[in-house]
DNA sequence: TTGAAAGCGCTAACAC
DNA sequence: GTGTTAGCGCTTTCAA
């Protein structure tokens, strides 16, 4: 509980002056070695990282701002994204904005010189709140959404339309032809990109995407749920759903459990984000996977080598692929679909997480 | 881009002397305010964080060092204790220890200066770098784990071994009389008093415990899973099992489906820790439950609470009910057991966890 | 090789 | 009510 010594304190008992001390600190060659060394040990200094900070303008800190630190995915990148700013001896600050506009633009005012930079899911694709934080000189780096407008952030997506098209595609493969998507919040990159994808593919396809039934959800269990519900609730119900994020999906199949609809043998479903556990449900689910940590390590690295400032970059744009999980959600509709040899035709298959399944009625 | 405006500039444009300023911002009534307040307008005046830390000595910024955020226990108790802190205008910097004592000791040594407390989870009941925190007057409170000695710390934990005796004793309850324990690191906290509790619940119940078999765990999926396989492959597997924690109840049930061993009719399973998922697994797991985002907040507001100082209160010790959700992984053991009535008397259902199921054949 | 001094941006005595 | 001054702990000129 007693104060902590500074580096004057260090100096009186090394008999020398204090600047004599920070070079050593800082890895001169110092004549005084062992003095200083014998003082530091004896009064357990260590430099004040606040003064540090004071003076160097750098506070070796970067934020994450992200919508929902209790979804697994975001979980997975901050763990990449804290790994590797710790390898570089920098801290991570964590934000949640709860999915909301005005909770993320009220942090992100905070943010102001108590970072060196920030890696962000912005919650909107209108929000300017980033555009701010660049002009007082904070590098911004994107994690799974962006803003509208120029490319002027370094940027990790996945490739939201390609898996998207892997998803839908294997449902046509399988014979559906009535499909429905349970968007997220379109303000949103995934949700919107999701969505446009899902009626592009069909459009691709020479379905009509108007015949498809969409229900707006929030990327939260309860709106999965909710839109299920909805869903099911119309005339002609889909065969086949795609349901836009992992949260959703888990509120999607709670529905379809309470309404004692079968999957996939009355209703087949895809979901995008793979849950550890999304593989030991009954049925297994289909879901188009991505390297979440993977995601959060290279947001990680692309601002710290933007902080290492030694050139002026433009904004870089990564994607990274996905890949469709095949398990067993998703099968042929109820009048008949095409055969299965077809219907995996390009799917990826991913053997470990499609381990046997016991079938057994408990 | 630019350099961000000092409080001297702002008292140059002002007119007044930057103590007036600094006044100004400090809520005092000031003559020359309407002066001030345009200048602080036109020029975007932002008093710097690190300037004021360096005066009062305070960082705003509590660390939160856990073993693992990709864990959902842990992804809820950083959501609940960001939650608190921002209304606090406090920030939540995370460090991921993954398990490892080392990492562990390394990160809290860069602790010093940073942060004005600590939330922590220690990685071993042995592990003496909290007490140097404290020395340095550091306030650490810890959350689901503490270490051996004297009580110095807040801390917040779950009835560990409440919990484990109503796992146990439903399973006793249904019949079963071969258990078995997956056990977590147990130089851990909660996988110690897991351990014992189920032990001493076995002798509560006139069994002997040295009849028990157990096998060590890691707290992660893979060890879950190793140790199931170990455990199945005793001469006289057990037919009831206790998993310590959800990570390893997850890699249990995946060595379960490997081997074909159906659950629960030839094996009962109770984990601990509940997960989103749990619900819709089939059969849906039986776990022990307890509030974590609120273990993360309850944490987080005793740690202010010390910091606002009012009080050298002894240190807290708290703990928080857990409760047993019944559903579809436990029933009677093959040879035939108490009936079902008798054995979930006692035990705590929770409806909305117990969403019907649908058991039909996909 | 080293010390003295200035200054990072802010706040709190202390005077007036 | 306001300006002057000192100082939080550190690093880095500038001289010696």
């Amino acid at each position: 509980m007693e104060q902590q010594p500074t580096i004057a304190d260090v100096a009186r008992r090394a008999g020398v002056s204090s600047s004599t001390v920070s070079r050593h600190m800082m890895g001169q060659a110092v004549k005084s070695r062992e003095a200083i060394e014998e003082a530091i040990a004896a009064l357990g200094y260590r430099p004040s990282p606040i003064a540090q900070s004071l003076r160097s303008g750098r506070t070796l800190t970067i934020a994450m701002v992200i919508p929902d630190i209790s979804n697994p995915f975001f979980g997975s990148a901050v763990k990449g994204a804290e790994a590797i700013a710790r390898t570089r001896d920098y801290s991570l600050a964590l934000y949640n904005t709860d999915e909301s506009e005005a909770i993320e633009s009220r942090i992100l005012e905070r943010l102001h010189g108590r970072v060196d930079g920030v890696i962000m899911a912005p919650s909107v694709e209108s929000d300017s709140a980033p555009l701010r934080l660049r002009e007082h000189g904070v590098p911004v780096v994107f994690i799974d959404r962006e803003i509208a407008g120029p490319t002027l952030f370094d940027t990790v997506l996945v490739d939201n339309q390609g898996g998207t098209a892997q998803a839908v595609n294997h449902l046509l493969d399988l014979g559906h032809r009535r499909l429905g998507i349970i968007r997220g919040p379109v303000a949103s990159t995934p949700a919107r990109l999701r969505y446009e994808s899902f009626r592009d593919t069909l459009a691709a396809r020479g379905l009509d995407p108007g015949e498809a039934t969409s229900e707006d959800g929030d990327f939260r269990e309860e709106g999965g749920y909710q839109a299920m519900l909805r869903l099911l609730s119309r005339g002609q119900p889909p065969t086949g759903v795609f349901v836009s994020n992992n949260e959703m999906t888990v509120g999607a199949v709670r529905a379809l459990r309470e309404l004692g609809v079968s999957m996939p043998r009355e209703l087949s479903l895809v979901g995008f984000d793979d849950h550890v556990v999304a593989a030991l449900m009954t049925p297994a689910l289909t879901v188009v996977n991505r390297p979440s940590e993977e995601q959060g390590a290279i947001a990680m690295r692309l601002l710290l080598h933007r902080l290492s400032g030694t050139a002026e970059d433009p904004a870089r744009r990564i994607v990274l692929d996905t890949n469709l999980v095949v398990r067993a959600s998703t099968c042929p509709p109820p009048g008949g679909g095409a055969p299965p040899e077809v219907a995996r035709a390009g799917s990826t298959h991913h053997p470990l997480n499609a381990a046997p399944i016991d079938r057994r009625d408990p």
